[in-house]
DNA sequence: AGCAACTATTGACAAAACAGCTATAGTCAT
DNA sequence: ATGACTATAGCTGTTTTGTCAATAGTTGCT
């Protein structure tokens, strides 16, 4: 417990922002379309996610895969590269996903209601610290 | 890796939506007036946080205080009950509490676009699975 | 033929985050 | 005194998450 600064985020990746944010993200990702890891690794930046090692991502497809949200198929067509797993969504993934979008709407709306209530004080001239 | 149902969210606590949403909240709260342990543990409840163990907050509160977020005193007026410390914020806990809030801004912007686009792609006749 | 660069995936490890349980203790009403 | 309620602190175990290292196929140079 070091007093650097004033602490705030100390430590090194900071890309995680809600909890799990990667699941949902990888879900609807792939309720668009069937996809490579390596592709969702880059589209995930999209979500302000990335950024971090391939690993997580990879990670996150093989537990979603072992849950039955998805399932991955060794690519036929082999374009470039090694065989490529092509992750596609599963009926049950696409339940979770309605879940997940449930969720954060859920998270959103505290969240709104945080940066309303600080914004709120701040207006009434309680903007000057004390 | 249990298979029961979809495995969404098994396990214990899911009181938690943000990565640390205690923290900004405990902030918010004690930047509007000084309070008690107790006291915020109530009113946490308003941004769908609470409804676990009272440690957390306590022991978020001293790491706040370890942090120089917050400092407190032991509250004069024995209203009732054991003495109770009242937690105040200090300046540093004032800019945590500013980035905080940048930082959530942030995480919603993200929150919304996922949404967004699951809606969008909805719309798109894409409704029904595959 | 050899090697670097790029694509792709997996496993092991470490640290951070987090909630539950337990202990302690003062006050108040019965 | 005893149980209920308020209040705080310490310990512990689990989950989550990110980094590092290992493996490996393909392509393009040289």
């Amino acid at each position: 417990m070091q007093q650097a600064g004033s602490g705030w985020r100390r430590g090194r990746g900071w890309t995680r922002r809600v909890v799990r944010f990667i699941e949902p993200v990888l879900l609807l990702l792939l309720h668009q379309r069937a996809a490579h890891g390596y592709t969702l690794l880059e589209e995930i930046t999209s979500y302000g996610l990335g950024g971090f090692d391939p690993s997580v991502v990879y990670r996150a497809l093989r537990e979603m895969e072992a849950q039955g949200w998805v399932t991955s198929v060794w690519d036929a067509q082999e374009t470039q590269g090694p065989p490529r797993r092509v992750y596609r969504l599963t009926v049950m993934g696409d339940e979770v996903l309605v879940r997940y979008v449930g969720d954060l709407e859920e998270t959103r709306t505290h969240i709104d209601k945080l940066l309303r209530t600080y914004r709120h004080h701040m207006e009434d001239g309680e903007g000057d610290f004390h």
